[in-house]
DNA sequence: TCAATAGTTAGTGGTGCGCAAATCATTTGT
DNA sequence: ACAAATGATTTGCGCACCACTAACTATTGA
């Protein structure tokens, strides 16, 4: 075997991220719109639930998008009363977003309804997969391991959302 | 304990991927620029060297895209020589959208480039995680699980790659 | 021959988003 | 105390992506 010709199919997930985001998102656009909701609203929420009270400049970091458009976006939010902003008392400059009850509760509904998109998209996979998936995402998504305890605690049996 | 309100988590992995897929994009795009593609350029080229050899109506099903936006995304692509559209023999309405070898060769240049990339949003995952994340997506896109043929032919060594 | 199908082209319009500029409140450095 | 920097907000501009429509061609199949 001379000198093999690079047969590493040297795979990227990008691509196959950005396939399946759109596959998904589109499916969900239609089940969130009785919400009064759009795919984006609930990235942002979903950000928010899991580190809640971060400023706005810290939002546009996560999220990635400009600081101007996140005064957009939580304007938007903050009209249906699911997000909060309050004034850091530490920095009264900065604003500090905290999901609000209805916000939470919000997100819990769009995301049973969401249940069924994902069903349809990710057919391929089965629950536990599904889970693996769900940590590997999240993992990537914070950076850091996600904590067990969540997980752990839910020896199967208790599925009574939804 | 009576009635346990709701304690499951109720995660859903499209804000996940939605937000994920953002970031990894965002970055792909200026690594991408150079070499004259786009990240919609990838995933088309991606698709098309996993199911080769598509109608332009298939590709417009697996893209979820409109059909007229195809011709679009094909025409760009053929220009830089990058696919190939063949009258199918049986059917000469229809159009066999190929990878040429040099769309493979550049589609591989990419994904060299976005090495870089994934490493930088993904990294909080260690390689083995990353691995079966691809895995993972991969089966969900195709709908069946990834022949394992060209993973396990892979005894780690041979990174010639990039 | 006629209806349906695959593709192409052009035009319209909506959405998401980056970017720049101007404003206001507040903090910080000198 | 004053100036400079910072966080948030608003407005307006412009681009990219994409769905939708309509009109046209080539081809197939009844």
């Amino acid at each position: 075997m001379p000198a093999a010709p690079v047969n590493q199919p040297e795979h990227r997930l990008g691509p196959l991220l950005d396939h399946l985001a759109r596959r998904m998102r589109l499916r969900a656009e239609t089940v969130l719109a009785p919400l009064g909701l759009r795919p984006r609203h609930l990235v942002a929420l979903t950000v928010l639930r899991a580190q809640g009270g971060s400023s706005q400049q810290a939002l546009a970091g996560t999220l990635a998008m400009d600081g101007t458009n996140i005064v957009g976006l939580l304007n938007e939010l903050e009209g249906e009363g699911l997000i909060e902003r309050r004034r850091s008392p530490e920095d009264r400059r900065r604003h500090v977003v905290e999901l609000t009850d209805a916000g939470a509760r919000r997100l819990s509904e769009a995301e049973c309804a969401l249940a069924t998109v994902e069903g349809e998209v990710l057919g391929g996979l089965d629950p536990g997969q599904r889970e693996t998936l769900y940590q590997l995402l999240q993992q990537a998504a914070t950076g850091t391991p996600v904590c067990c305890a969540e997980t752990l605690e839910n020896p199967p049996g208790d599925a009574e959302a939804c």
